[in-house]
DNA sequence: TTCCATTTTGTCAAAAAGACACATTAAGAA
DNA sequence: TTCTTAATGTGTCTTTTTGACAAAATGGAA
């Protein structure tokens, strides 16, 4: 029964960790043409959950967030960033527990989680052949959904993907999110796909090409060989040094 | 002493508010070509603090602020937004307490201030003359300071006010900040001025002028006859329904 | 009145954006 | 082998926006 996990998770919450609070990570990945969110399917319950935790009572929230990640995907590197503090009144666990205390969580595990909690909303953007999801004890598998096609979740987990949307949209030239949710190498077209799916609207491909390259934080490699089929596109990578220098002050792309 | 005040304060703290979280809020306001922030004096301590308190067990965290920022200025109609949590390991309010505990602060207020403290940064934005500074009860008295000359603060609330102006200028076209910082009528180098402080950077006069007119937001008033000598400019008024409908989407100024 | 500082409006060249066309190329079909 | 197809690389042309700056207008002050 999920109790027993959660009791397992719980052990010595109250000494542990921060009380009344979590972290809730919005992992974003690219690919196939689809923005796509890392989702935990819980045990037991009809529900898809963030991936998230609590913060140890002597742990920074960056680092809470960073750990979090980093047993989600096994990825050490890491681009993330706060984007809100969730927590309406009413906001608790109450799903996560069965409806009569019979089973193995102490009183004290109970009462720690039963209670209002607020969360901290991250976003991180990762490249998403090289993350090995894992779930976590609360949860018996993950998967990736497209941000516009999610499943059930858990309490206002929608909510808070899609204000993660928002935010990386709204600051898209201040996150490089090129750097982060596309593979070492790319094509021009994958690049602007990755900027319609965030922008979520159509643009020229003559225009987009003149305008990144303009920017001047893109490398031409050689020839795309591989078997696709018509004309074979150019490589990019990005110049890392001067990305992140325009990401600093704005990219300037929208 | 400050603990008397505190004592006041904290009563049934442990009952009345969630455990290890505050809410401090950047209140902007805009006079005189700067962009200030309101502080508070703590009493017996050289520290200027930002105005701030608890979270009510049973009350959105948005309803605090709202709570907060009225308190401190008196203002009902209210602009404000959530921008970033703070809270790193080591940060508590022992600075607030006395150094030997034998003052009137029971043992349990005592234990409930004194551990490490998460804060919910918010920022508001108000017409300037239409406040009423009021002291809390742990301070003295109220100042308006321009953001770039900011005194001693308490914790890390000056980089709390830095991270709410940065924050402030990336958005800037997410934010009606010429609607709530500037009085209902304003002139057209008025309203570049407050660009200017925010953006940190000099206009042509020409071209903003121009910029701003073709955004369709702006009504234009009669001259402006008082006073001031030279030629007299013409008034505006933001049109509020269009203002407000291009904020959503992005005013597109920037 | 004339002067002066400031506002309002306009000009003009340069840069950017938007729409679109045409040549190129690689894979697969004929 | 050649042709067809679909996607890429690049260029052109027009429109819009930007940036720099100047002229005209105006209302108080000398």
């Amino acid at each position: 029964m999920i109790e027993k996990h959660l009791s397992a998770y719980l052990k010595d919450a109250e000494v542990l960790y921060l009380p009344g609070i979590s972290v809730d990570v919005v992992i974003l990945g690219y690919t196939e043409n689809a923005l796509r969110v890392l989702l935990l399917k819980l045990k037991e319950l009809e529900y898809w959950a963030l991936p998230g935790g609590f913060i140890f009572k002597d742990e920074d929230i960056d680092a809470a967030t960073h750990r979090i990640v980093q047993a989600r995907t096994g990825l050490n590197k890491l681009f993330f960033n706060q984007f809100q503090l969730f927590g309406k009144t009413g906001r608790n666990n109450s799903a996560l527990l069965n409806r009569d205390n019979t089973f193995g969580l102490s009183e004290e595990a109970m009462n720690w989680l039963n209670r209002r909690f607020l969360t901290v909303g991250y976003f991180a953007l990762v490249k998403i052949d090289q993350v090995v999801p894992q779930p976590d004890i609360l949860s018996e598998r993950c998967d990736w959904f497209p941000v516009d096609q999610l499943p059930v979740t858990f309490l206002d987990h929608s909510e808070i993907v899609h204000t993660a949307i928002e935010h990386v949209r709204r600051q898209l030239n201040y996150f490089p999110v090129g750097l982060n949710l596309l593979p070492e190498k790319f094509t021009m077209s994958e690049l602007q796909k990755l900027y319609e799916c965030i922008l979520n609207e159509q643009m020229d491909r003559g225009n987009f090409q003149r305008k990144m390259l303009k920017l001047d934080i893109l490398v031409r490699q050689e020839k795309l060989k591989t078997g696709g089929a018509h004309k074979a596109p150019f490589l990019y990578r990005f110049d890392v040094e001067k990305y992140k220098y325009k990401v600093k002050h704005g990219i300037g792309f929208i």
